[in-house]
DNA sequence: AGAAAATTTTGCAGAGTGTGCATCTTTGCA
DNA sequence: TGCAAAGATGCACACTCTGCAAAATTTTCT
């Protein structure tokens, strides 16, 4: 259990593959069925059978019955963590931050359909986007330790210091606070730009919005033009 | 519902100061019952004996048991839109936010006892953690809101224009994703400060740790030395 | 291949959560 | 004081979720 496996991307074993796809069964089933009918509708034997698992089975892969609704892509977070790691060493951390997720977002592109029911279901019931929320943010630890092992191998470093560092402790806790904000801010402008998108489709390309985004936090938050 | 109430802080009328009474008590009751036995053992029945109500009642006023351990102040975002607007129109928006939020947290202190507790059942089951920060997140629209308002009202505008603006319809889009970006950083940094602090108490004023990070975010989240 | 070991699936019983509905009590108001 | 509106309560019932032990399946070892 901790040598060789490491449960990462395609893995062999027929016992994994199967609880991996187990998985995945469950939570297509249940995304399509709220969908259809809508999330509070979907009672779990529904999704189990679905999926042709036994209720006590369901109960076995998640620890709620929303909690279906909320994980499509188990790993997502593993990957965008390598991405991290992979980037150029001459970005920043924001730019590395940036490119990763970009890739990441067009990765989801493949499964389009099933994100676009999957974005239906949390429009409808904002009780599971938020559930989603807090399943994206449970990454985000994992993702600054990420951000500050880049920083500590030494990516692109600030041409002018960073505000109000006076002490050597202050600088200490200032390198251990970076990450986390960073990667917590990050998140919340994946969010941000996924909510705005969705609400007026038609007129900007996702994309535009996500560099917008990230331009304005690279930029300091400055106040518009009124 | 536009004209007078607006369901501020101290309200007549005595239904609703039993009503506002009753949820503070079912809300106290839960998060003092799941300190000291763990939020897992506490059941509904439980926390309405505690309160004096009957268990039917208790989900007259939460719509899920563990609601009850989220929100431990129902008010504090509509206080802390007011405070927003009233700020100096001399402040950037996100000082604006910085100052509102400093009060807020403040008016925090005054609870000292309930919040230190609230903080030991999140952290001892991460689950409750993620759902109050959805409930936090049900705010932020509202916050946007008031942001937007404030820009429109002409408080501090850019020194400089923002980057990449060039069409009139990239600015006004732009305008409407700028208040809801600003929001949700302003939630995030509120929760990495806290989350920080609370990871080495000891170390550095919480205060100093709020200031810190919106200097991060106000120089748009520069690289730190490595 | 075949048997033992490890792990997963499943059914069942039972505690707890959450909802609709009818009834009773309290509050607001003339 | 008395009526109308709103809240509280009890009850029945569906659904969620857990512990436990038996059955089924995969892996490992010979």
């Amino acid at each position: 259990m901790q040598g060789m496996s490491e449960k990462g991307a395609a893995q062999g074993g027929l016992r994994e593959r199967k609880k991996r796809a187990t998985r995945a069964a469950l939570a297509e089933a249940a995304v399509r069925l709220a969908a259809e009918h809508g999330a509070e509708k979907v009672t779990v034997e529904a999704i189990s059978a679905a999926a042709g698992v036994s209720v006590r089975t369901f109960f076995n892969y998640f620890d709620t019955r929303d909690d279906a609704f909320v994980v499509i892509d188990a790993d997502a977070g593993a990957r965008m963590r390598q991405a991290v790691l992979d980037a150029p060493a001459a970005l920043s951390p924001l730019q590395a931050l940036r490119e990763a997720m970009t890739a990441e977002l067009a990765e989801a592109e493949q499964q389009h359909e099933l994100w676009r029911l999957h974005a239906r279901v949390l429009h409808a019931s904002p009780h599971l986007l938020v559930r989603t929320l807090g399943a994206h943010m449970a990454d985000e630890t994992e993702l600054a330790e990420v951000i500050a092992a880049r920083i500590r191998a030494g990516g692109a470093t600030a041409p002018v210091s960073p505000p109000s560092c006076a002490t050597d402790e202050e600088r200490r806790s200032a390198l251990d606070l970076y990450p986390r904000l960073l990667a917590a801010v990050a998140g919340t402008a994946v969010r941000i730009s996924v909510e705005h998108w969705c609400a007026r489709q038609e007129e900007a390309a996702f994309l535009d919005v996500f560099q917008e985004v990230f331009a304005l936090l690279a930029a300091g938050l400055p106040a518009p033009p009124a």
